[in-house]
RNA sequence: GCGCCCGUAGCUCAGUUGGAUAGAGCGUCUGGCUACGAACCAGAAGGUCGGGUGUUCGAGUCACCCCGGGCGCACCA
């Protein structure tokens, strides 16, 4: 509703000012410094002083004066040096909110691609990953609150050097025939089993660097698809694929497809990418220099400053991963010609499909994936130079438009803070001992995905079951585990993008202050009103029965009630607001804010206990407002509410 | 060397596309549970927004230059 009212200024200033002035200038809204000040705050008379020349001030009682009434609107007042302050008609609002007008869906050809998680599956998750899968989520829950069509790609790179290297383990390192593997792959935990052998590995090859030869027989066996060697990668990262969607399900992510690298190579998805960046000279043949004997991109295509083309394919005819990924983008966009198949995913979890190079059978439904208009790719910020080139890479071919709808959605990354790296047990060199520590799977340093969900949930127990001891051993678990995700989506969500998170155990294991448990807890305060009220042997009022503009009218006087109600009323703003910035920390910030106004609201209201009916029944109305704002703003988080707290 | 990001209260971070008197959480101190359960609420202390110059009616926000930190710039992914 306080979207619509905003959308409803703008629009009319803007019309106003185009025929009244003939000049189009962008109108800003903003939020008044002081909620006095009224609703809006537009300062668009400084704007027009420039091209009009004539003081703010003059033009915004000019525009005040001009522009008429406006639906929704009490009062537009010029303020300050040019400031126009706009005042809701607070009446009107609060029937506008308990009787919504239906909305206008304008259906949309768009379709929208996030790729997220994208874990190398030969180890562990760790805490660096939660923070791409849940910063993914949360965005995909984001636009689809805002009814846009979504599909969730999962990218496996199974054929790469980071499965080799755990193949090389059960060869070399830790030698175990296939029917072994086989067996300890079904085991829970073979992804902290692999952890560990990852790092020996590592540690290995640093040791003896001959040995990375290991990696490059291993990884060319990989690639041809063919041998025990092949089949051994194929087990473990089928097996590794399945504990990140287990990791991932406790969290509420989920994924409609998982695309794998090894049919880009079986379906010669590389070859059809190739082609076509030959055919339009996108790439070009080295026949001299450093790159001699390679297909590069050239520098200018990509990159300003730099002069290092790009290797695309290496002397030796083997394409790099960055092709890999153009081949793979242009998939994303319809554009490669080819498309992969799907067979569902062996997962007994929830419906998720994978790519296969088998042509399934004719009768088998089987939904259509790919051909997006928009594409957003979850990936931290280090990798943005390659991220870069895959752009240049569809810009040269003429796809111009595609180009300009991919969207590299980075973030920073997740390192430790020294105390939580001491507790680790990971020591650090002298001047470094007070700076945060990258996680690093090579060297096995980070906080593994359940072991911190394992652990939050043991917190959380604790709480529960001194506040419940009467509930069943399996409702405290189950309700502790809610809170123990809520805190944990939080904690990952609160920080924006562009802001290194220094991991700290004793942050992530807060339930007070500004954190998922905090806006939980007042959800379910919200909740318990209308439970106690049914206690009481009282029913929940008929809303639009006993509430009407005049009852509203005289309860929305109160400076403090309608402040807590705008507050409440910004949801549909927040999100727009947030999806338009890509920034799901806002809409984290919101929550955390409404939270706050209706636990401020709960503690100064008796609402059960009010005598006066028409306030009664205003209050219960607000406190069902806050319960269904809240409600709907953690769903868009991945939130849940738990039953009590 | 080139490029990107960051620097705001003791700590961790917001800051609405340049706007009115710079905000929140944690921590510290003070107060509030026989009201709908205190995982809560109220109050206090705490700032030359890294430094400088400029653009502007107006700068935490934009430009340039420094200082300090992080990350990229592979025939690795």
């Amino acid at each position: 509703m306080f979207h619509l009212l905003e959308q409803r200024i703008q629009e009319t200033f803007q019309k106003h000012i185009a025929t009244r002035y003939a000049l189009d200038v962008p109108i800003v809204i903003e939020q008044p410094k002081q909620p006095d000040f009224g609703e809006l705050a537009l300062p668009v008379a400084f704007h027009l002083a420039k091209q009009l020349k004539q003081a703010p001030r003059k033009i915004a009682a000019e525009l005040v004066a001009d522009i008429g009434a406006i639906d929704g609107i009490a009062a537009l007042e010029v303020a300050g040096n040019g400031y126009i302050n706009v005042r809701f008609d607070r009446a009107r609002y609060g029937q506008a909110l308990l009787d919504p007008p239906p909305e206008m869906k304008t259906p949309s050809s768009e379709k929208i691609i996030v790729e997220h998680t994208n874990i190398n599956p030969n180890k562990a998750a760790h805490i660096g990953h939660l923070r791409n899968a849940t910063l993914g989520d949360t965005f995909v829950r984001m636009l689809r609150g805002l009814g846009k069509s979504v599909e969730v790609q999962n990218y496996i790179d199974n054929t790469g050097v980071q499965v080799a290297d755990v193949v090389v383990g059960f060869q070399h390192i830790r030698p175990m025939p296939l029917e072994q593997v086989e067996v300890v792959a079904e085991q829970p935990r073979f992804d902290y089993y692999c952890w560990d052998l990852y790092a020996d590995v590592s540690a290995h090859y640093e040791k003896d660097p001959t040995a990375l030869q290991l990696r490059r027989d291993a990884l060319h066996s990989i690639e041809r698809g063919v041998g025990g060697t092949s089949r051994l990668a194929e087990i473990i990262s089928n097996a590794i694929v399945k504990a990140h969607l287990n990791t991932m399900l406790r969290l509420g992510v989920k994924y409609d497809v998982l695309p794998r690298e090894s049919e880009i190579l079986r379906l010669h998805f590389w070859d059809a990418a190739f082609a076509l960046l030959q055919e339009r000279g996108a790439v070009v043949h080295e026949t001299q220099g450093k790159n001699d004997g390679c297909w590069v991109m050239r520098a200018a295509a990509f990159s300003e400053g730099s002069e290092d083309d790009k290797v695309i394919v290496r002397s030796n005819g083997t394409v790099t991963y960055v092709g890999k990924d153009i081949a793979y983008q242009l998939w994303k966009f319809g554009l490669l010609g080819k498309d992969f198949f799907y067979r569902k995913l062996d997962y007994n979890k929830y419906e998720v499909w994978v790519t296969t190079n088998r042509p399934p059978d004719p009768k088998s439904q089987i939904p259509s994936f790919g051909r997006a208009t928009r594409v957003y790719n979850v990936i931290d910020v280090r990798q943005s130079y390659l991220q870069d080139v895959v752009v240049a890479g569809l810009r040269a071919l003429g796809f111009n438009q595609q180009a300009d709808q991919s969207v590299h959605f980075s973030y920073e990354m997740v390192a430790l803070s020294p105390r939580c790296a001491a507790e680790l047990g990971i020591e650090v060199p002298g001047e470094d001992r007070n700076r945060p520590v990258e996680v690093s799977g090579r060297k096995g340093f980070g906080v593994k995905a359940d072991d911190l969900i394992d652990k939050l949930i043991s917190k959380a127990l604790d709480e529960v079951a001194s506040r419940h001891a009467e509930a069943s051993a399996e409702e405290q678990r189950s309700i502790a585990t809610q809170i123990a995700i809520g805190a944990l989506r939080y904690f990952l969500l609160k920080f924006t993008r562009s802001s290194v998170i220094a991991f700290d155990f004793q942050e992530a294991l807060s339930f007070e202050g500004e954190t998922g448990p905090y806006v939980q807890y007042a959800a379910v305060r919200a909740r318990n009103i209308s439970r106690k009220l049914e206690q009481k042997g009282e029913r929940v009022p008929d809303f639009r029965a006993e509430l009407n503009a005049a009852a509203f009218g005289h309860q929305l006087q109160s400076e403090d009630f309608w402040q807590l109600l705008l507050a409440a009323s910004k949801a549909d703003r927040a999100l727009e607001r947030a999806v338009t910035a890509g920034e799901p920390a806002h809409v984290a910030k919101y929550a955390f804010q409404v939270a706050q106004a209706f636990n401020n609201f709960y503690h100064l209201y008796p609402i059960i206990h009010e005598q006066n009916r028409e306030k009664k029944v205003f209050l219960l109305w607000m406190t069902d407002f806050f319960r269904s704002q809240l409600e709907r703003t953690l769903d868009v988080l991945g939130i849940e509410v738990p039953a009590y707290m």
